[in-house]
DNA sequence: TTGTAAGCGTTATCAC
DNA sequence: GTGATAACGCTTACAA
């Protein structure tokens, strides 16, 4: 073999190096080069315009518009040290619930220039650690959580963080991070509390099969404080039907065949699809509600209103709870960085209003 | 003054510039350092385990469990080149139907490590503008789309785009991208051949209240062309109320009004919810469907099947079409370059549906 | 298998 | 108000 070259001093010619292929895109320098501005220039005529003259900002406008050019997020992001994105664990997408959750957040955080970063985890909690992690490395510069019974690891990893975090949905106890929702335990004791007001004695809490719905897991327990406390038995009941409505189909088929005398004079449902199932085979299962027996459900899902009997439910606030961590977030990143660092946990409570419909109307004759 | 220091060469001291305010985090060189081992291993750790030997990873894994580090994605991405990130737009968040697509969406990149970013719309087109220009800040790997009507200046964005693109949920003709969807025309032409397969001479459109539901005006067309196909008169009706259940129980109201003899034999709604309030008010309204008048809607929501009688509706790929599109870009990512380039548009069919259920039965007594 | 050096495209810092 | 320069934290190209 030859191997006839380098004699050179290190100096000479270091071997031309292939220029790394770029992703094909424009860069600052060529709308500079264009404009006939330095690039900073071009720079500071997207983050702060009102630092160029209006001449140069004319140009500058002119060039980016024949070149079609868009600044790169990512470098911008990676010399600036701040984000500007905001990730976002949901616990699941396929659901009205946080649908309206997202949009409260995007509302907010797209009018302040933030990204959202969304990210799922279906329920499962190893997931949710994975998530956090990857969401971790964007330097989110808030993160909101829609959980608060973390793994370790995750825990850990989040009380690492020096960034605004609020948890939202439940209200922890002593958490290290901002709180904003409700108590599903106090809303549980507030459906309790609807129908024994009216005087029922046996009220039923019907509740969903899913195992991860550990939210309904609250109310049912709010439920049964409740029961207690007014020297009343809970009833907790499980279904083994996952589909809602199917569940609820099922269960108001079953209550159909107990004894009349010592069935329940109410039914607190897990959610309003499991509730609607109920209100909507009650007919075939010979049944006439809220006479033979008085429903609620919770989420005040649009079809509540529109069932005969109208369900009685609580309505979350759902977009209100987005909305509100996302202002929150922003109120704390705009603060002074000690400032920030150092506040309190807060814990904002959003509301839930019972609705009063038919449905809820617990059966006086005899 | 003194002004006594700089008398030193200029390789001295280069005026103390202050070291940029890091985003507080560990770096990769934190880690490397006390693993014993150069960055670059550190990285290789994380993109290619294999390519380290068993010895390092152990000593690497020991000191990124040790730190909490997480490597930087914003700085990754920009030294790499590919981004990663796999841009969505929808065109509105508050609905199951963007969840399901969402979710097929992820469950095919979660597993391949791309990043979604999401972005929404709202329906507005000028707002879809400035979400994709936000997007391809990202430097997106790829892109996906829930319209082809963009705004010119968004087409003309997208198509200098050197990446894959789909748009899902239509099909457009002889569009420069991707198209992963169905048939809306179509979708309203077979749920009109349903009826017209049974006699029914009077059926009418429903259509929905809102501006930005395009496609219902579609399957309107559709189902037009196959009325007039068939020698019979088309009857597409509006509604003035925005909430689709609130509009469909107003449509039967004034449809009971109507004299028996020359209203509709059946109603084909825009969509199930519009439907579900019509069926949910007959009762009320004195009818009996379908003996009075057949029903069907469009989407196949998990309250249709629950509904007495049970809702006859078309059944889109919801998840299936957020899955389909995103293992078309993971198969076009994946693609040498000059082939993921030069490769046709593909025009993937997702089909729908008929669900025939009970309120889809034309009355055929006298 | 491991390491060195040179960027990736932008912005912070300092100089004029 | 504008510009030169050096990072930001990582990965590519190339060498050993």
């Amino acid at each position: 073999m030859a191997r006839q070259l380098p004699p050179t001093p290190a100096r000479e010619a270091p071997a031309v190096r292939m220029r790394r292929r770029t992703h094909g895109g424009l860069t600052i320098h060529d709308v500079a080069a264009l404009a006939g501005v330095s690039s900073i220039t071009v720079s500071r005529y997207f983050n702060a315009p009102d630092k160029v003259s209006q001449a140069l900002r004319e140009r500058i406008a002119q060039a980016v518009k024949q070149t079609g050019y868009v600044p790169s997020q990512v470098a911008g992001r990676l010399a600036s040290g701040r984000s500007r994105v905001v990730g976002a664990v949901m616990q699941n997408f396929s659901s009205a619930t946080f649908a309206d959750t997202v949009q409260g957040m995007t509302d907010v955080l797209d009018d302040s220039g933030l990204q959202l970063l969304l990210a799922n985890t279906n329920y499962v909690r190893a997931r949710e650690e994975r998530v956090i992690r990857s969401l971790v490395g964007w330097h989110p510069s808030a993160l909101i959580l829609t959980r608060h019974d973390h793994a370790p690891a995750a825990e850990a990893l989040l009380r690492g963080l020096r960034i605004p975090i609020v948890e939202t949905w439940d209200l922890g106890e002593r958490r290290p991070f901002h709180q904003v929702g409700f108590s599903h335990e106090a809303v549980g004791a507030e459906l309790a509390r609807h129908f024994i007001a009216q005087g029922a004695q046996r009220i039923r809490f019907v509740q969903s099969s899913l195992p991860e719905d550990f939210r309904a897991r609250q109310r049912a327990l709010g439920y049964s404080r409740l029961m207690r406390q007014h020297a009343l038995v809970p009833d907790v009941a499980a279904t083994q039907v996952r589909e809602p409505f199917q569940a609820g189909a099922d269960t108001i088929a079953r209550f159909a065949e107990e004894p009349a005398s010592t069935r329940p004079q109410a039914i607190v449902f897990a959610n309003d699809d499991m509730a609607a199932g109920a209100i909507l085979h009650a007919p075939a299962a010979g049944l006439q509600l809220p006479r033979d027996c008085a429903i609620a459900g919770f989420g005040d899902a649009p079809l509540a209103a529109h069932l005969y009997p109208a369900l009685t439910t609580v309505r979350p606030g759902r977009y209100a709870i987005g909305r509100i961590a996302a202002e929150l977030l922003l109120e704390l990143l705009c603060a002074p960085p000690h400032e920030a660092a150092s506040v309190e946990p807060r814990c904002i409570v959003v509301p839930c209003e019972l609705i009063v419909r038919d449905s809820g109307q617990v059966w006086q004759g005899n």
